[in-house]
Parts: C-alpha cells; sequence; structure tokens
DNA sequence: ATTGACCTTATAGCGACTATATAGTTTTAA
DNA sequence: TTAAAACTATATAGTCGCTATAAGGTCAAT
C-alpha cells in the first residue's frame, strides 16, 4: 500500500503522513526500489489511532506518551487516565474562558445599537474607556 | 517615553512591541539620535487598545479593521457592531465544539476505572475501536 | 512521445507571539 | 575611571499542526 492509498483509507493529506512521520509519530515505512513508501495494515491502525486522537484534540505530544504507555502494555495504566483527566481540565478550563469571553463581549455589544456614526459607536467607546475586567 | 517604559506601563513585552510595529498595528515612534524608539501618550492609548482588543480574543486582522473604522469617524458604524456579532459568533462557535469534545472525553474516560493493565485500559480501547462519532 | 497521476525532497507560510544571538548605548556603582 | 548592569537595536529561529509551493523523479495509459 503506498501513501495515497492510506491517506484516502484514513482521510489524511499525504502530506499529513510524511509529517507524522517526521515528527516520530508514525513508524517510517519499508520503501520500494523507486524509493516509494511502502506502508502496512499496521499503519493503518496506527494512523486511525493518531487521527481519532486528534479528532478528541489530544496534543501530538500527548499522542507520543500515550504511544509511549502502549509500548509498555503490563504497567498500570494510571498514567493513562491521569493524561486524559488533565486533558480533560484543558478542555473545561478552555470552555470557562471563552464563557467568560462570551459573557464580556456580549455586554460590550449591548452598548451600541446600529447606525451611530462610528464616533460615537458604543462598541469601539467600551473598548477604548477600558472599562473592562481584565482576563 | 522609551519602548522599556511603554512596555511596562501597558504590561507588554517589549518583542511584541517591534511585533505590533512590523505588522503595521502600532504607528512608527520617532527615534533618538543613537536609533531609540520615542513614544507618545498617543502610543500609550493605542498599544492599551490593541491588548483590551486581544483580551477580547479579537485577531490582529479584526484589530486592523476596527482601526480602519476609527479612521473614518463619521461614517456608520454598522461594520464595527458586526465585526463584534461575527466574533462573538466565532467564540459561540468554539463553546459549542468544545462541549461536545469534553462529552466525548468525559464518556471515553467513564470507559476505565484506575489500576488496570494498559493492555486492558478502557481508555486506549475505547481510542482504539474507534468507537467514536465522528466530529 | 506525451499526458496525467502519482511519488520524492526541500522550503516557506499560517497566527501571535517568544526566545536567542549579537551588538551598541546608557546608567549605576565600586 | 572603569566595569558591570540594564537597556536598546536588528536579525533569525522556534512554537503548533498542519498546508502550500516548488522542482523534480516514476509509472501507466493514450
Ligand atoms: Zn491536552
Ligand atoms: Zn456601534
Ligand atoms: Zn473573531
Ligand atoms: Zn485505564
Amino acid at each position: 500500500m503506498r501513501i495515497g492509498q492510506l491517506a484516502q483509507s484514513v482521510g489524511v493529506d499525504t502530506q499529513t503522513i510524511r509529517f507524522y512521520e517526521r515528527q516520530g509519530l508514525l513508524p517510517p515505512p519499508g520503501r520500494q526500489e523507486n524509493g516509494y513508501r511502502v506502508y502496512t495494515e499496521k499503519h493503518v491502525e496506527r494512523l486511525a489511532f493518531i487521527r481519532r486522537c486528534r479528532i478528541l484534540d489530544l496534543s501530538l505530544a500527548e499522542i507520543h506518551e500515550l504511544k509511549r504507555y502502549q509500548d509498555a502494555p503490563h504497567q498500570s495504566c494510571t498514567a493513562v487516565n491521569a493524561l486524559l483527566d488533565d486533558h480533560i481540565s484543558h478542555v473545561r478550563s478552555q470552555i470557562t474562558a471563552l464563557q467568560a469571553l462570551e459573557k464580556q463581549l456580549v455586554s460590550l455589544r449591548a452598548r451600541c445599537n446600529d447606525d451611530r456614526e462610528v464616533k460615537a459607536c458604543g462598541v469601539l467607546a467600551g473598548i477604548s474607556e477600558g472599562s473592562m475586567h481584565q482576563q
């Protein structure tokens, strides 16, 4: 299986596959005489795993870490679960921050009804005043 | 006022100030004979404005756009308000996406109680299975 | 013989900084 | 007075996870 086929079967760009290889996420495949990469079913699985991790918004570093755990299958999975717990709290704090941001933006927006002159725009005034509780 | 003073009074790194200048966000200041940048109160206000925009997570492009509107103070502010509306919907869709992600992660995490072998870890199994509704 | 689809590497760009290297200037203190 | 510390300058590279471009080699079909 060549790179284009792998790319299509997992739904990834060929560039991305080479990128993962350079990053050490995907093991270097064999090569044909002409230099073309040759992949196996294991590569398909591995790449699909990476993609599913990315859908979960795990960073490449976190995926690396998961890989290291997979390579020691008889150890306790505490670290795996902890990684996920950490990631969940990453996501939660992002949500919290964005919700606070949304509140701020909505109240800023409420300072202007349409059709004023820019000079009198409540939104611009609100930003310029600095009447924002930071963070 | 030199760059360090400006940086301290607004709470920004000097590098960031030079970066904003290169980006055309902050007008190039005057220079002393020795080449040092000299800033005025207007620069302080302008930089503070930029920072408040960044706290609202507006992109540098969006801040540029706001600046253009400020330069035409007698036009209608419809575009300003529209920019903010767009930005609010950016933020809202980010929140929605992250909430869906959180749900997925929490249900994945529920598949494993601690102290299993990695081999039997419900989290890793969950990712590998691909039993994830995508997006 | 040439088109087209595929493959290769190398390099640069995105956004918004941040860090490093190297060098010149000013200020402070021994 | 001189040496160190603190400040300034430019240029360049790194962050993250790709994505795009350039310039070329390979292969099958027309
Ligand atoms: Zn994470
Ligand atoms: Zn307005
Ligand atoms: Zn926006
Ligand atoms: Zn587990």
